[in-house]
DNA sequence: CAATTTGTTAAATATTTTCTTCACAGTCTC
DNA sequence: GAGACTGTGAAGAAAATATTTAACAAATTG
């Protein structure tokens, strides 16, 4: 076994590559609104495949409460799932490797949430706005700027009905129709 | 002035109005990473108009400083400008009104980085894990979990080419050609 | 059914982030 | 150019968040 201690060379470059891979997952996270370390924990699925709570938390040095809360937001956002292994009384989750479904599962959930979040407070701001507009006895100027501030919301209410349809668009595939995926230049 | 309470009334109504407006747009922010502070400060901006620090602050009830930083991250997402009132020494700010630009100016933004990032990122890893590969010495099970990992890059660059195709749509504004922007059905 | 094991909750702790106060540099005004 | 004012940087205080330890409930095994 003279060569031992190169194998264990190999294998932390190996075990850097991953990193590199899974730093850069982890700081996507962070732009998207995600923690740093569920971001590593997801990138860290990402390159290991289906792992248990326990596995996670040896690999990333945490606590097995700190692995559990991280896998629920992920499975929060729709990018990680359960699974088991046969035969195996441990639990399993799997990341969704398929960016092209973390995007859609990703963003389809937080832009309807937009959408619905939204649009219900420019129903309640409308309502309240109408009755001071209809009111007899409100001064001039406060009705003017309610006015204007219907005529923002409207603008805006064309919006959400946009972004509504673009989270159909993702559900559908539709988009992926308008802006194809490009095959492979060259197998590697 | 028998009624003067009255107003004060229909004045608070319609900030009340406003501020469900502001809020749920500060929650959306917040849903986007984007504190929930600096996410009022953009809704308040929306509402209000061209404000200055001051205006801010007071409106606010926070500091100074607070609001120049909060400005200056409003600015870095390409949300928020620069503007001057003629005559006025006071520097004034003016939030993005138009949430399609909006939409468009924050997540290319962040989107073009998120392929920036990752694509430098797996060129560096797929480099090293070349060299894994093709050395001699390393053991034929390190060498497949380096292919492995080999074809999951190779996979996720389609993604991350795809995205780019999608910001450049965005900025075309090609997007909206796919999903049409829809009018009105009445004026209001 | 007792004994283990697993995943989660709750409380305490640690860490990070946000915010404010204070200080200062640059600008405009007179 | 003195004085006043605006915007920002730095340091410290306050608040929010993340993490851990400890305890527990549910489930599984022998």
């Amino acid at each position: 076994m003279t060569d031992s201690h190169h194998q264990e060379e190999w294998r932390e470059s190996l075990e850097s590559a991953k990193d590199i891979v899974i730093d850069s997952i982890a700081e996507t996270m962070d732009l998207y609104g995600v923690t740093r370390s569920v971001g590593t924990l997801y990138g860290t699925m990402y390159v290991e495949g289906d792992m248990t709570l326990d596995e996670m938390r040896e690999k990333l040095g945490m606590s097995k409460p700190s692995m559990s809360t991280g896998v629920r937001k992920l499975q929060e956002f729709n990018v990680v799932k359960k699974t088991h292994r046969r035969g195996k009384r441990k639990q399993t989750y799997v990341a969704e490797k398929d960016f092209f479904r973390f995007f859609t599962n990703f963003f389809t959930q937080q832009w309807e949430r937009e959408v619905r979040t939204n649009l219900s407070a420019i129903e309640s701001a409308r309502e309240q706005l109408d009755m001071l507009i209809q009111s007899e006895e409100a001064e001039a100027s406060i009705k003017e700027e309610a006015r204007e501030i219907q005529r923002i919301l409207s603008q805006s209410m064309k919006y959400y009905k946009w972004l509504g349809r673009l989270v159909e668009a993702m559900e559908t595939g539709e988009l992926f129709q308008y802006i194809p995926i490009e095959e492979d230049d060259q197998e590697r």
